[in-house]
DNA sequence: CCAAAACCATAGGTGCGCGCTATGGCCGCC
DNA sequence: GGCGGCCATAGCGCGCACCTATGGTTTTGG
């Protein structure tokens, strides 16, 4: 069964008459009898009762829905790609690790959404190597994460911020009130270990070095959680500069204490990008993001 | 787009691998990529990362569900058709005129159900030049009627029964306990007039020849609700003998009345018939009517 | 680390099939 | 009876889909 089979039944069947529906399908009356005579050899009987004016037999009446919902189908598959190479419609699948505060993103989204309407977003989350993973497979046009696996040659990467660590903590515990805090005052306390913070092991060195322990301590997997844990009062944290927490907890800075990520735009080297993707790279890349940060924060 | 391209996608789609994708199209590597070519040309982009493992893109993600639904669509045809013409399924469409009772059928239609399983019916009710203009446009294949209008000569007929009118009235009326009843009897009652039957108009005119007055008279178009009158005691009417009526009205035959009437089907010559049809058509015109009427009437 | 295999793209040759024109038969209409 | 609309058939040409052969690139395995 070929397609402009399918196109020659649906007019003949709208038009009941060979030749004119050879005209809507700008072919001549033979050519579109001849496709026809196939499709009824196909589908072993007659489609049509020759007379005039002509009809659908059974057959072609119970042939007409399934052949219709085919050629509409393939039609509106034109249609979708059309609408998608215009740009009016497409989608942008972001991966982004847990550690990646989402609001980071929503002003340049917001604009993106202007310029592509109809405009879909895909965040996808998981940890390092997952949000690696999405990027090879083609799951996800762009990665936002502080490190990836640089074993993958054909990762691009593009810096665009560094920020410190801030030590968050409830607002009744003892350190909350505190106006300096250092290393020294963390060694008695309960740390919650970011495990899906791709920067965490990096950090765990270096509180190790200072003889905190982070080897005993709670395994959380997202920063939803937690943020909870941390108002239930189990616990304290220390999480980057642009992790957004709730007014309720109180974040300080310590001294002495020398962590800092980067983090970083990734894409795939040498696969091709949508419009909407490559909009959002440039904006990110081209943000002056020091002053982006401060602007947040003050707001 | 062609078909043979959709079915192409679908297999590369399935296997992400376009070497054993042409091997289950059973064609070669370079046909298939070719054909994937010439699709993502008319689509307006690339459907596929050309990688290892392959992948879609977002455009092929998007086209899928649609192209997918376009091959089922007609591989669902083709299917359909093959159970259609093995007899697997099928319809019997049957116009009858009002006057024809369906009970007449069905003794033969449960026979032909068991010959051809998943068997539809569709039953199309109308007058007699309602049934001749289906029989006409296709919409039936066979119809029973008692006169159709043979100005149409394409219209094959065969006689079926020949049958009596009989009188019917309520069990409370004046005339229901009387042994014998003759047209004189009629002559001040109130007749119902089955106008939707194609043999009334000759009726009243042997009516009206014996001073009955016929052109006076409620107009009805269902036996259904000529039924209904009756049981209300609005009326008599006079009715063939194969008019099923419920017990509680009382029929007996009126002396001096000489009407009959020829219950006929009709096919339409020159023009294919179902399987279905030609069976249920020659088990009609096979049966002995007198005999088949008698022992449905003792039933 | 190199050889082998797997995979996709390209080139060039060949045959089938789709579309064309011309024509004939059939039916309905003025 | 002549005429026009409609569908079927015959014959022809060209495009297209398929094939084989081969090259380039990536992955695998020893």
């Amino acid at each position: 069964m070929e397609m402009h089979q399918v196109r020659y039944f649906l007019a003949v069947a709208r038009t009941l008459n060979f030749t004119r529906a050879a005209d809507e399908c700008n072919v001549t009356q033979p050519s579109l009898t001849r496709a026809i005579k196939q499709l009824e050899a196909e589908l072993g009987g007659d489609l049509f009762r020759r007379e005039r004016p002509a009809g659908l037999t059974e057959l072609g009446q119970r042939m007409h829905p399934l052949l219709k919902q085919c050629y509409e189908a393939a039609a509106g598959a034109r249609s979708l790609a059309s609408s998608f190479k215009s740009g009016e419609i497409g989608a942008l699948r972001i991966a982004l690790t847990h550690s990646i505060d989402l609001c980071l993103l929503i002003p340049f989204l917001d604009q993106i959404k202007r310029q592509f309407n109809r405009l879909e977003f895909r965040f996808l989350r998981g940890n390092g190597r997952e949000v690696g993973d999405m990027l090879k497979k083609g799951e996800a046009e762009l990665g936002i994460a502080a490190e990836l696996d640089p074993n993958w040659e054909r990762l691009d990467t593009w810096p665009l911020f560094t920020e410190d660590f801030q030590l968050v903590v409830n607002a009744d515990h003892r350190l909350a009130d505190q106006d300096s805090i250092d290393l020294d005052d963390l060694r008695s306390e309960q740390l919650l270990s970011r495990g899906y913070c791709e920067y965490g092991p990096r950090l765990n060195t270096v509180l190790r070095e200072h003889g905190i322990d982070v080897d005993h301590c709670h395994e959380i997997s997202s920063e939803r959680d937690l943020i909870e844990l941390l108002e239930a009062g189990i616990g304290i944290a220390v999480v980057p500069d642009t992790s957004r927490i709730p007014q309720t907890l109180k974040r300080t800075s310590v001294e002495g204490l020398d962590a800092r990520r980067t983090v970083n735009l990734y894409g795939v080297a040498g696969r091709e990008r949508t419009a909407v993707a490559s909009a959002v790279m440039r904006m990110l890349r081209g943000t002056d993001w020091r002053q982006f940060l401060e602007k947040s924060r003050a707001a």
